[in-house]
RNA sequence: CGGGAUGUAGCGCAGCUUGGUUAGCGCGCCACGUUCGGGACGUGGAGGCCCCGGGUUCAAAUCCCGGCAUCCCGACCA
């Protein structure tokens, strides 16, 4: 049956809510597609609805097609499990907690990966019945400090989830191309345009990590791409290549000067420049000739906790995100005054590699264009001093090489001569190898030929669907509205009847039967109101195709709207049918 | 958790500085009439715990104190 706007439950709002900053997030409520119930979680209308299921119709569809089996948990789960693999405490706020009148603990499902390997270990003992690929699609639950972007972001959202089982490393790489092919076909016919960029895999542990992100400006997730050989990798996950060692035989020995009044970068550089006998030969000092070095406090799992210093050129920063995944399982803390106290050697704002290293305690790490033989300007480890021309390798060595300095675009490209550029997307769906972390956690083996016990290998596969329904209003809307792709939308067609007296309705309803009968979904707009309205409402709404049936009909035809291209074709009466099936069956 | 902003009708907002009619405007909603192809118009209506709790005052949406909530930026975040 044809949707009717004259019974639709559905509100379209002419103004923004004021809530509401992105535009997938604006449209989607001026719409009555969503509406706000708390903050970060979201009842769907009908519109909605239909769009969400679509959306995850054709997950479902894609992930049988690969063979994989669905299975469904609770959201609502107990305690155990997480507290086998530390993820009780681990997963810290972020956890939505609960208890039962028993006072026991429970917690509301952030991601499934312990149900998994638990029920997988519960049924199969085996290495005859891998490999094994299970999937689920779930209401997930996060209290994120944060909730934004409306849908984006929230606290609840629809996650399909996907795991892997595989006796070796072969397999488990198998297993893991299975599920890339399969999420290329997934968000090809959802109509999202997308990169797959390398990933840290983060908390999760586990190596080879992929992300498909969907560019847009309101994304959350900033990575690079090469503009030459196609290089791809989330802003975190970029490995910078280690500078060359530079012939440094003509630098002048290091020596110490006083630069008072220098405590920031800015200010040392201004400084260095004002003064004729440390002039450089080439060009001014720039801040990228200064070497700074940032102390950092790493808290390990067992709770000990370690200096390191890192060195980067002065005018980047340590990008706080990167140096998380590059010490990950530790946690980042800044530099405390109490921590200066306790470590007097260390200048506030003068630090040099003079009093960092193994020897002195504080774990030294240098970004890898730091490399031997290039030549620094750098703290004295005396306040309103600094040292010129040291060299690295020649002067001081440090402990090794961390790339945690802050990526920018038109960096060069870690694997060809080309430079990269910086974007941002939608972490759409993250794939990676697991491991055999939750594995030995929870004891998941089976027996091999030889009759022994062998851990098993797992994957992790993720996408948002909920999450995706929003990157795809934020691709492809446009000032007027929404704009779903055909695979997606709503309905196929909406029908705008205009005008005072019954004809262009009782058209209408001609036609509607027609494209009815040959399986179209139609949504009527078959309200007594102004022509104006009508039209306003439909190209927010989105449907691709919009057919109006009023004044045309004085020459016997229907005036067809392309909603993305905005192109208006005239149809005779006859062939609208017809000619919608068409258009609809191509797709 | 830091910084900023905002809470007044279903939605978007004004009023608060300088306390004082019955708290106002636009959209939406109801009734009637006129309109009828890009968010029409007229007339008449319905709809309010002015976020909550204290306080000051003859009198508080407005001033003071304390909460709470929401949004934005940052921190955080498979």
């Amino acid at each position: 049956m044809a949707l009717r706007m004259s019974t639709l439950f559905l509100r379209t709002l002419r103004e923004d809510p004021s809530d509401a900053e992105v535009p997938s997030h604006r449209l989607l409520v001026r719409g009555g597609y969503v509406r706000r119930a708390a903050p970060g979680i979201f009842s769907w209308l009908p519109l909605g609805w239909l769009v969400y299921r679509n959306v995850e119709r054709i997950v479902r569809e894609e992930m049988d097609r690969a063979g994989f089996q669905e299975v469904h948990f609770p959201a609502l789960l107990p305690r155990e499990p997480y507290e086998a693999t530390s993820r009780w405490t681990e997963y810290g706020d972020t956890l939505f907690r609960l208890r039962d009148r028993r006072n026991a603990d429970y917690l509301l499902g952030p991601t499934h990966e312990e149900l998994f390997t638990l029920l997988v270990k519960d049924l199969y003992s085996s290495y005859r019945d891998l490999p094994l690929s299970l999937y689920q699609i779930q209401t997930k639950y996060r209290d994120e400090a944060r909730p934004r972007a409306g849908v984006l972001r929230g606290r609840e959202f629809v996650m399909k989830d996907s795991y892997s089982f595989d006796i070796d490393d072969a397999g488990l790489d198998r297993s893991y191309e299975a599920h890339r092919a399969a999420y290329l076909r997934t968000f090809d016919r959802l109509g999202l345009s997308y990169e797959i960029v390398d990933a840290m895999s983060g908390a999760m542990g586990g190596s080879a990590s992929e992300e498909f992100l969907a560019p847009t400006p309101v994304g959350e997730d900033s990575f690079v791409r090469c503009t030459t050989c196609g290089y791809a990798a989330n802003a975190e996950a970029v490995q910078i290549a280690p500078a060359k060692p530079v012939d440094a035989t003509a630098v002048p020995a290091a020596h110490v000067e006083d630069t008072p009044d220098t405590p920031t970068i800015a200010t040392l550089v201004d400084l260095l420049n004002s003064r004729e006998d440390l002039a450089r030969d080439d060009r001014p000092w720039a801040a990228a000739d200064t070497l700074k070095n940032v102390v950092v406090t790493l808290r390990h799992p067992d709770g000990t906790t370690e200096s390191l210093a890192v060195g980067v050129p002065g005018d980047r920063d340590v990008d706080l995100k990167r140096l998380e995944a590059a010490v990950t399982p530790a946690e980042v803390e800044p530099f405390t005054d109490d921590d200066f106290a306790a470590r007097p050697q260390l200048a506030k704002g003068y630090i040099g590699p003079g009093a960092l290293g193994a020897e002195h305690g504080i774990r030294f790490l240098l970004d890898p264009r730091i490399s031997d033989g290039t030549r620094w300007v750098t703290g004295a480890d005396v306040h309103g001093r600094h040292v010129v021309d040291l060299v690295v390798g020649r002067d001081f060595t440090a402990d090794g090489t961390i790339d945690v300095a802050d990526i920018r675009d038109g960096d060069p490209c870690p694997s060809c001569d080309g430079t990269l550029t910086l974007a941002r997307g939608i972490e759409i769906g993250h794939i990676f190898k697991l491991g055999r972390r939750y594995a030995e956690a929870l004891d998941l083996t089976v027996q091999d030929e030889a009759g022994g016990q062998i851990t098993v290998t797992m994957g992790s596969y993720g996408i948002g669907v909920t999450r995706a329904v929003a990157a795809i209003a934020e691709q492809t809307h446009d000032d007027a509205g929404l704009c779903w792709p055909r695979s997606v939308t709503p309905v196929d067609i909406h029908v705008v009847a205009t005008g005072k007296d019954d004809t262009p309705f009782d058209a209408a309803e001609a036609v509607i039967g027609e494209l009815e009968d040959a399986g179209l979904s139609v949504l009527y707009d078959d309200r007594r109101v102004s022509a104006g309205v009508k039209f306003n409402d439909a190209d927010l709404l989105g449907a691709p195709t919009i057919v109006v049936l009023g004044r045309g009909l004085q020459r016997g035809v229907a005036e067809i709207k392309d909603r993305a291209t905005g192109d208006r074709t005239d149809i005779d009466l006859a062939e609208v049918a017809t000619y919608l099936t068409d258009l609809v069956r191509a797709g």
